[in-house]
DNA sequence: TTAAATTAATTAAACGTTTGTTTAATTCAA
DNA sequence: TTGAATTAAACAAACGTTTAATTAATTTAA
């Protein structure tokens, strides 16, 4: 009873600040940081303008919750997948493919925002955390990557340029619906992240491309 | 005489325009659309606060002038290129990959600010403009694909993606420091946009991937 | 060519909003 | 009764923009 209602308190305290932090994602994804205010962010979350402060302290300070909100999402996936022995280096390769194209399309909206934050060069201290997300896994990509290359299953290729072809062909298309429609054919009602054809054939696009790539014949 | 002072009056004139979008240009990369002030630029560019409204009205038709002033810039190369029956679909490819990287160094703040107005969802009649700077070249981009597969120098690739391929690679690494430090090795006094031999692997890296996913053999 | 009239460029100051943040009072739950 | 949660109101600072006055340049007229 007593553990139950304590629960329930700590449950909808961190519903409420989950609520303000995934409103704020949204918010942020669609005008960017600059661009949204707080009255703006405090009237879609139906709260009150003085509990983002209260809650987070300021501005600055709820984006850095969210990132490391949410940047818990995006550790531990790659990890499995680069230790796992069953595996063979283009089988990791196709496996990181799907899961990370999963992951971006599960969160579409926050990986705008990091992205965006990445483009600005301000904000120097946000950046660095952002690109401490990005920098474990871009290590373990390439350690597969020259490890393949080591066995000589893979060509010579250029490891870390190999990954910005990985991940920029899916950014360039998951970034925006703008450059998305820009690149395949616009239809009406079509959406990127919840097309679930248009994810296979990204997934078959990268697979095709970095086996042709990749592979020694 | 008189010729030569009408000619200063226009040269002094329209270079203090340009002086102002050269300036916001540089504004615009580092802290965003909506992270510059007006205080700020006239500051920076060392002009009244006034300036910006007497020539530009407004803030928002500021960007739409620098868009309009620097989009020529980036026409006419690429059909260049499509139309010269000299080369063949791979040589097109290869001359693209190399014009489109000196494209994006010789104008590295105008790519990042369109990207970053690509990113944000709002202002939609910006984003028209950008869209239309893009999809004439991305046409152009398809149709040399398209021609290679029909005539069975190239595999049968998805013309769209493969684009996607090819310019989210040269994003990734080039619209911030921060992911290019990401994924190279990071040293002191490196700057991407500057260093030729970055350069010169990057056109290295796309051309052989193009290559070998394109190219049948 | 020169003086007056006209137009353009430039300025400092102020405009009304909106911004992020804080306060002080009040409601709520423990 | 104590402390946390919530509120409406107000804060100063910064925002884009406008104004009205002044300077500079150009055109017009004598």
């Amino acid at each position: 009873m007593f553990d139950i209602r304590v629960f329930k308190l700590t449950s909808m305290l961190t519903d409420k600040k989950e609520h303000i932090m995934n409103t704020a994602i949204e918010l942020f994804a669609e005008k960017g940081f600059e661009g949204s205010s707080i009255r703006d962010l405090a009237s879609r979350a139906d709260v009150n303008i003085a509990m983002v402060n209260y809650y987070f302290g300021s501005k600055d300070k709820l984006f850095e919750a969210i990132v490391e909100y949410k940047a818990t999402f995006m550790r531990g996936k790659l990890d499995e997948i680069a230790s796992d022995t069953k595996r063979s280096e283009i089988e990791k390769i196709d496996a990181i493919i799907e899961s990370y194209v999963a992951r971006i399309l599960s969160q579409p909206s926050f990986h705008r925002i990091l992205y965006q934050e990445l483009l600005m060069g301000e904000r120097e201290t946000m950046q660095e955390n952002i690109i401490n997300i990005f920098v474990k896994n871009t290590k373990t990509l390439r350690n597969i990557i020259e490890q393949g290359v080591k066995k000589k299953v893979f060509k010579k290729v250029d490891p870390e340029l190999t990954m910005a072809t990985l991940i920029g062909t899916i950014n360039q298309v998951m970034l925006s619906k703008a450059t998305c429609f820009m690149l395949i054919d616009r239809k009406n009602n079509f959406d990127p992240y919840t097309d679930v054809a248009f994810k296979n054939r990204l997934i078959k696009h990268l697979k095709q491309i970095m086996h042709s790539y990749l592979l020694n014949k």
